[in-house]
DNA sequence: CTGAAAGCGCTTACAG
DNA sequence: CTGAAAGCGCTTACAG
């Protein structure tokens, strides 16, 4: 069904290439009209039903299929919706990436990969996804910096969704996590295990995400009546390197200290990889010495020794809203911080009692 | 330079909307077909240079973009290449997609994201994306049993390569790493650490990849004088949980035995992070009891406890390869086994001598 | 070498 | 309701 029909072996004088609408409106002896009529479900039509189904047969039994640049110019429609991601290593993204395709397939459009970076540097990348007419759309990952300046540009020229991290920019659309709420269960979950004291190797001081992520853990902490001390925080990248760094930091600031954290928050799972890493090899042990939680839940959390506590956000979902609010069509400048499905927290063995006070 | 100008104040009668050749034309007074020549660098074209230099500038001060969907329509090339892979979760498969989409973009060209799952169970997408003429060619994820079988039919209809995994169609153009070398150096490695007897989680019995792997290392063994014996290898899927399962297999058949292997292959790094759990639930250490060895480098190796030995397969290679093959336009059938850049050794803490003898 | 004309394949006002 | 005609924006034989 709906697979190209083997082509027919070529008759003598028959036309070859691929099947164009008038080879279907000839095979079923109807105009041209009427054919792309009844094959996009007209709903003013009221061809006999006989004609009509001859219509569907000779399309099915030669294999058409419109050609998508001669609709696409016809229409000023690509079918086809740009995903503007930064860096494609990150296996934070996978899910956000999957979910959008999904929900793309799901209206008929396919995805067009594209670089945050590349679109920086490259004008003629950019002029051709941007303004070629290539795309009916963006989603576009924010929180980078440069780039997140040029996206109301982008929203003015091309329907724009900016999904990931919330920007600076009011008229543009966004679909974000919620992220506070996720710190914040993930400090609660600390809390709930006795402990008083909470570090916190955040992301870049910079970004938004990494504000809203430290938001949650001071809100909880404030509902404890505690608070998460300047000295206790050190800013990362995001990623495991940093986060070794990040821990190795916090434990020079220890040194000989007898009050000090006993638990650590890590700004992603990137981070929190790097960080127990750091403990393993500084001889801390998780979570005899140190518990240790993390954002994110990607494939590895689990399987990490000790396997890693952490809150997922739901990313997919996050991709899927974007391209269904893209599609949608409705105005601009709509701000989304997508509380359901919540986060979900995942306690493992990163994560346990503090130790008792020597 | 070559970023859509803003747009000029509509003067009262200015067309709006994007700007058209026509548009380009009509400002630099030539005609449209000169126009289009200038602008495609046409070397037949004589034009006086100051004529050359108006068609630019008008061009460029209107933030002119060819219409992609038209030019498509007119020279039957989209710009477009698709990229379908086996379920986007996969760590493994960045490097491949983030190698294919830049050398696609050196060529002006953009991805499209497939997915191997979806084409197969979806025949209107597969319709859409295969015979819709929407992309000029597909890059293809093989290893997949069903939809390898499909693939010599798709080859038929657009032009097609397969990366990662070889597949058995002879017709079909093909693109992989070299596996076998990659686990005889991983190999090797154990020999030179001492190691002679070793043990294989392997990937599934049908994966054509996994045979490859295992041939590496039983070249590599046999030319020490040792020998993969069949009680040492167990198959798992390519996941973590799989790998976990597979070493608890072997430490249940080695349980109570002397004579037991002291280092174990991991098909893929998803099984070797399995395995690392599941030699520390069981209170193997590692590498003191056991060395583990995994085939692919991604992020989270090196950060690992411990830190797992790996060697790198060139994945980004193969993804700009196959772009390139694909793009090349040259016949299809070709089998290329990537053998330059080589597989990379990293040694890393999970490998070490093995224990003396008791 | 350049311009006027044709046409890629489709959809949709426009007549009938 | 349906068919003949126009036209989306581009490139390229075809004349000049």
């Amino acid at each position: 069904m709906g697979r190209p029909a083997t082509r027919d072996e070529p008759r003598p004088g028959a036309r070859t290439g691929p099947v164009r609408l008038a080879d279907v409106a000839k095979a079923a002896k109807v105009s041209q009209p009427l054919a792309s009529r009844v094959l996009n479900d007209d709903p003013a039509v009221r061809a006999a039903p006989e004609t009509r189904a001859r219509i569907l047969e000779a399309a099915e039994q030669l294999g058409y299929v419109p050609h998508a640049g001669a609709r696409s110019l016809r229409v000023s429609r690509t079918g086809l919706l740009g995903l503007v991601v930064h860096d494609l290593s990150s296996p934070i993204y996978l899910e956000l990436m999957r979910g959008a395709r999904e929900e793309a397939a799901r209206h008929r459009y396919f995805l067009v990969l594209g670089d945050v970076d590349e679109l920086l540097q490259d004008d003629d990348a950019f002029t051709i996804l941007v303004s070629g007419r290539r795309v009916d759309g963006l989603v576009v990952q924010g929180g980078h910096g440069e780039f997140d300046r040029r996206i109301a540009d982008i929203a003015r020229a091309l329907p724009t969704v900016v999904v990931n991290a919330p920007i600076d920019q009011d008229d543009v659309t966004q679909v974000y996590p919620d992220e506070t709420t996720a710190t914040r269960m993930l400090t609660q979950h600390l809390l709930g295990l006795g402990h008083r004291r909470v570090a916190l190797v955040a992301g870049p001081r910079q970004s938004m995400t990494s504000r809203l992520r430290e938001a949650g853990i001071t809100a909880a902490l404030d509902t404890a009546g505690l608070e998460l001390r300047e000295e206790d925080r050190v800013h990362a990248d995001w990623t495991a390197d940093a986060g070794r760094a990040g821990l190795e930091e916090l434990l020079d600031r220890w040194q000989g200290r007898a009050d000090r954290p006993t638990a650590v928050v890590a700004g992603n799972t990137l981070i929190g990889v790097g960080m127990l890493g750091a403990a393993a090899a500084h001889g801390i042990r998780v979570p005899a010495d140190l518990s240790v939680a993390a954002v994110h839940d990607t494939w590895v959390s689990e399987h990490l020794v000790p396997s890693l506590t952490t809150v997922s956000l739901p990313l997919h979902d996050v991709g899927t809203v974007a391209v269904r609010t893209l599609l949608s069509g409705g105005p601009g400048g709509i701000r989304v911080e997508l509380t359901d499905p919540p986060p979900v927290l995942h306690p493992r063995a990163s994560t346990a009692a503090p130790p008792t006070r020597a």
